[in-house]
DNA sequence: CGGAGACCATACGGCAGCGTATCGATTCGC
DNA sequence: GCGAATCGATACGCTGCCGTATGGTCTCCG
């Protein structure tokens, strides 16, 4: 059952499947319309402009990422070290590749657009603080946890920029050892 | 004493800082003719097209890149330790930020063209393997060498995606710790 | 000095994207 | 049922970019 009328968020997804993608130059208003088989006169129905969409999109990344790093980094029973593997799991390898590929897009959109680059900065600053908050509760004094973190979340970008056809069957073993050294067992 | 006839190099140059400013969306002829002060009747007389632009930059980077990291990682009288240490400062910190910002946009683009994608690809076997025989260097079996490795470069490029904003009074000191994670001491 | 080639300017056609204007169709409140 | 609001189609002008064609201006060399 296909929704039969378009609305805001039918444009939203699109605009960021676009943008993983294709990055924030793919996400214009006639290739979302040809996309989502209707014209532009649906688009500028639902937006003033381009610039509103790509506004709402960076509203819309901030609030969902900052509180998907909140639910995430809440351990209901877990030991830290549980949850800074089970963080990692969910955006390390190819699970979530569509999560991977709008986070890498959005940076690269931030390095020039400085609109974009303060969202990043304030998702960054949240998940940076849970994750040293985990690595805290491992032991690690204030500087010594935010560094693991500031590593931790190096890692996980970085690991998205390395080229996967570089030695593809030496990854997925590299990565559990990876896994070891970022989250140590026992401190 | 202005060159007073432009050549390939001029056009190239100009390119990639388009490229490390803007991405390689704007590395767009009548751009690159305005930046450098003439028109692209320039431009057509030394290429092609567009396309032989971009396959020389392609080509310029791969063999540049490989070229760089034989000669950094060829340890002449230093330790694998002090090696490792060297290449890492780098791409450390705000040192160089032209060859991140092109490293970077490198990637994006590699991330939706193949032709760059493969060329990213071989520029980091080169990189993993030169880098993984500095750890090996230091004791490390060849898969935990090459996981080292791995790291290192995740690392590398992942910082240059975090948001230097999010806590800029903290990123030094965590430099400082995730460099003597990376590279242990003693191992 | 005169012709050839290197280098660039000018001008054009073509296409794709943004935004506007206007009109058609469907749905919902009353 | 009827009017108004909702949603989308069609058509237009504008701009920025690619690529081509053709002509102009130097410089070098015999």
């Amino acid at each position: 059952m296909e929704a039969k009328t378009l609305n805001r968020e039918s444009w939203l997804s699109a605009a960021f499947s676009a943008l993983a993608e294709g990055g924030v130059e793919q996400v214009r208003v006639e290739l979302l319309a040809k996309r989502l088989k209707v014209t532009k006169g649906s688009f500028y129905w639902h937006f003033r402009d381009r610039m509103e969409l790509v506004e709402a999109m960076l509203e819309g990344w901030k609030t969902g990422r900052i509180e998907a790093i909140k639910a995430q980094t809440r351990l209901d029973g877990r030991t830290p070290a549980e949850g800074l593997r089970y963080v990692l799991s969910l955006y390390g390898g190819s699970s979530n590749p569509r999560g991977i590929a709008i986070e890498l897009a959005m940076r690269d959109w931030a390095r020039r657009d400085p609109r974009a680059s303060e969202i990043v900065a304030e998702v960054d600053r949240e998940r940076l603080r849970c994750v040293s908050d985990l690595f805290a509760g491992l032991g690690l004094d204030s500087d010594d946890a935010f560094a693991r973190a500031y590593l931790f979340y190096s890692f996980i970008f970085g690991e998205g920029l390395l080229a996967r056809s570089a030695a593809p069957d030496r990854f997925e073993k590299a990565r559990d050892i990876c896994g070891k050294v970022l989250v140590p067992e026992g401190v």
